[in-house]
DNA sequence: GAGCACTGC
């Protein structure tokens, strides 16, 4: 690493084409003490309503969803198209015979933000005319006309209401993202427009009346359907591809509003991307104008270590220049930390925000002014042929270099530095390859077997899923009993896994956990293996972290360690609750947390995953019954419900995957990483640095022919 | 002794 105290500098240079106009959504939110006087604060809002770019095509655009069933809306940066266009539709008559607009958001935030706002705009409380449902949380009602929701949440509805009865318009938000979610809806929803246009719903096989789960009518059902309005909104400059996937479907380019962002490339490629970054950090520091630097790193290790690197460097120089903040923000970081990028730099101060992709889309942070991409991303990618999940760090696709370039220009004209010359930009890819694309499809057919999708390789998909994938996928459900030979969803198995919020596999253990009286335990066991990283140790504190955790854990593995974890962590709430309140003891499971090195909101997120799932199987009438302290019908369980990954121990104490025969370690964090259990079931096996099986469970080799006969018959 | 980007039901 050469010595950033001197001279080491890199050469930029200017981008060819002069500017760019950057997609960036959503507008800003009003500050708090804006609110004080109602009605300049109504006029205010008025007044910026009016001054959005989309405000002049308003009655262009009703003009066009009038005429077109379906219609494609590219919309810049701050074009205000999330906020304005469902309040238009409204005024425009689309909820007359009392249809919803619904609207839907790839993120929960973005879905509760942006319906917050929209009330106050429309001067209505939330859950009123103007509300939003996302997992865990409903705020709307009866008199919901403009509903903003999560795409899965949407696609949930389907599965209790095929036509999406209730909905005049859907508005299909951030569609350019191209989720798994987004990918599924958008085919769906073409097959709903279809059905709904052709027949009215008295024609249809349930006889006018559209049930609803409980098997109550809701009156708003029974009317006669109206063909089903459509509308994609991109931020993608290239609409071509959706258009074209609705039949030559109307395209409409709504202008943006944001700052000037200058784009700076090396003039020679870098071979070291974190010393590049590094000195760029310096020099935009100690030569450029106030305004914060964000830099975009591919992972947490990357991110600390930068940092490290940046504290180093930063004692070289004059004092009066070492006024720099480093914050570092990646998903799995505790909640408090990450808050502490939204506050502003004391004063003379400059913040460096060091972070992953979530700073491109999930996160917008206020005050940056100077943006530094390395030009890499991780991403997961699937192999169809091994069935092997693995997390490589990949080039960034054009698209991505934009959005990430608009994040320098959002309160004023900023800068972007790219740490590649000029020509490596003209070489990448224009958009990031879809979702579905590079994913495991088990979920995804679920669920569009439940919608009564059987032939999965002839859906009308806009990018076809690989077809290997998808014959692996059904396998896999076929195996777990969810698909018949015809392969339709099996009743009841294949119809309740596709009714819970869960995995495929995960669900079918449920199911079966009801079977081995172990329910109460699963419903835990799964909930926790549903969230991300449940412990947290910054290297600072490894081995007190260690010891700590060491506490929860069980000889038998990893499912029940974080069996333990959850049980205490309750033990510890319930105790807290009798002596101190609710409010309070909630506040002291935080402090109970921190002090065992879990993290809080993935636990608060695996308690509130654990009241669904339960509700979910008490409704199914599922039996819920505990094995008590004595675990071994839970690791049965384990076993007969993730038969497919079971692995053997080889002589060098690496594990044998038996179905495939891949070759994998036992994960760094897993309990059992020393004790090398003869034979082990596993939750995932992810392919970094090498193949690593995480969250793992000792059993009994003999189990396997006895519970998983369709798999592992007994030779003699 | 090495380390999982992000999102959703």
């Amino acid at each position: 690493m050469p010595s950033m105290a001197t001279g080491d500098r890199r050469n930029f240079t200017p981008n060819s084409n002069g500017n760019n106009n950057l997609p960036q959504f959503g507008p800003k939110l009003l500050n708090s003490d804006q609110k004080s006087d109602f009605f300049a604060r109504r006029q205010k809002i008025e007044q910026q309503r009016r001054s959005l770019p989309i405000a002049s095509v308003e009655k262009r655009l009703i003009d066009e969803v009038r005429k077109n069933d379906t219609l494609i809306i590219v919309g810049e940066t701050g074009s205000g198209k999330t906020t304005q266009l469902p309040q238009y539709l409204y005024n425009g008559g689309f909820c007359h015979d009392g249809g919803t607009i619904g609207i839907t958001q790839p993120r929960r935030v973005a879905a509760v933000t942006v319906a917050k706002r929209v009330a106050e705009e429309c001067g209505v409380e939330l859950g009123q005319k103007v509300g939003y449902s996302i997992r865990f949380e409903d705020m709307t009602s009866i008199s919901t006309r403009i509903k903003y929701m999560t795409d899965g949440l949407l696609l949930r509805e389907a599965l209790l209401d095929p036509y999406l009865s209730r909905y005049s318009v859907i508005v299909v938000d951030e569609a350019h993202e191209r989720t798994v979610q987004t990918d599924v809806l958008l085919g769906l929803l073409k097959d709903v427009q279809k059905k709904r246009s052709q027949k009215t719903c008295s024609e249809s096989n349930n006889n006018g009346v559209v049930k609803e789960e409980n098997n109550v009518v809701k009156p708003h059902l029974v009317r006669k359907l109206n063909p089903l309005k459509l509308i994609v909104m991109s931020a993608s400059l290239d609409a071509k591809g959706f258009s074209e996937y609705f039949g030559g479907a109307k395209a409409v380019h709504v202008q943006g509003r944001q700052f000037p962002v200058d784009i700076l490339y090396t003039a020679q490629p870098e071979t070291d991307c974190l010393d590049a970054a590094l000195v760029t950090i310096f020099q935009i520091h100690l030569e450029e104008g106030p305004g914060d630097i964000l830099v975009f790193l591919s992972g947490q290790e990357e991110i600390e270590s930068i940092e490290g690197l940046v504290r180093e460097n930063l004692k070289k120089i004059p004092e009066s220049n070492q006024k720099l903040l480093i914050l570092p923000l990646f998903s799995s970081l505790p909640s408090e930390k990450q808050l502490k990028v939204f506050t502003p730099a004391p004063n003379g101060f400059r913040k460096v925000i060091l972070a992953t992709n979530i700073a491109e889309t999930s996160v917008t942070i206020p005050g940056i002014k100077y943006v530094i991409d390395p030009g890499l991303v991780k991403v997961r990618s699937y192999s169809p042929d091994s069935g092997i999940e693995s997390l490589i760090v990949v080039k960034t696709s054009k698209a991505q270099a934009l959005q990430r370039s608009g994040r320098a220009g959002r309160e004023g004209p900023g800068k972007c530095f790219r740490l590649y010359p000029e020509s490596r930009f003209e070489g990448l890819e224009d958009s990031t390859i879809p979702e579905i694309k590079r994913c495991n499809l088990s979920n995804v057919i679920l669920q569009l077997s439940a919608l009564g999708v059987d032939d999965i390789i002839g859906f009308d998909f806009m990018e076809k899923p690989d077809r290997m994938a998808v014959i692996r996928s059904l396998e896999l459900l076929y195996l777990l009993g969810a698909l018949t030979d015809e392969k339709k969803l099996s009743d009841p198995i294949g119809q309740q896994m596709a009714r819970l919020p869960l995995e495929p596999n995960d669900s079918k253990a449920l199911i079966l956990a009801s079977q081995f009286d172990c329910l109460e335990e699963m419903l835990i066991v799964v909930s926790m293996l549903s969230v991300e990283s449940i412990f947290y140790a910054p290297r600072d504190k490894l081995e007190e972290s260690r010891t700590v955790i060491k506490s929860f854990s069980s000889p038998d593995g990893d499912h029940i360690t974080l069996l333990n974890v959850y049980r205490a962590s309750l033990e510890f709430l319930e105790k807290n609750k009798t002596e101190n309140g609710k409010e309070k003891a909630e506040k002291n499971l935080r402090k109970w947390c921190k002090d065992n090195f879990i993290n809080s909101r993935s636990l608060k997120h695996a308690r509130d995953i654990y009241n669904q799932i339960r509700e979910n199987v008490e409704r199914m009438g599922l039996k819920i019954g505990s094995c008590g302290d004595d675990l071994l019908p839970l690791r049965r369980c384990l076993a007969a419900s993730y038969f497919l990954n079971a692995a053997l121990k080889q002589p060098d104490g690496t594990y044998r995957v038996l179905a495939n025969g891949q070759i994998a370690e036992i994960h760094p964090t897993s309990v059992l990483r020393r004790t090398k259990a003869e034979c082990i079931i596993f939750y995932n096996l992810v392919q970094t640095t090498r193949n690593y099986v995480r969250n793992v469970t000792r059993i009994d080799y003999l189990w396997l022919a006895e519970l998983a006969p369709q798999c592992y018959a007994l030779k003699d």
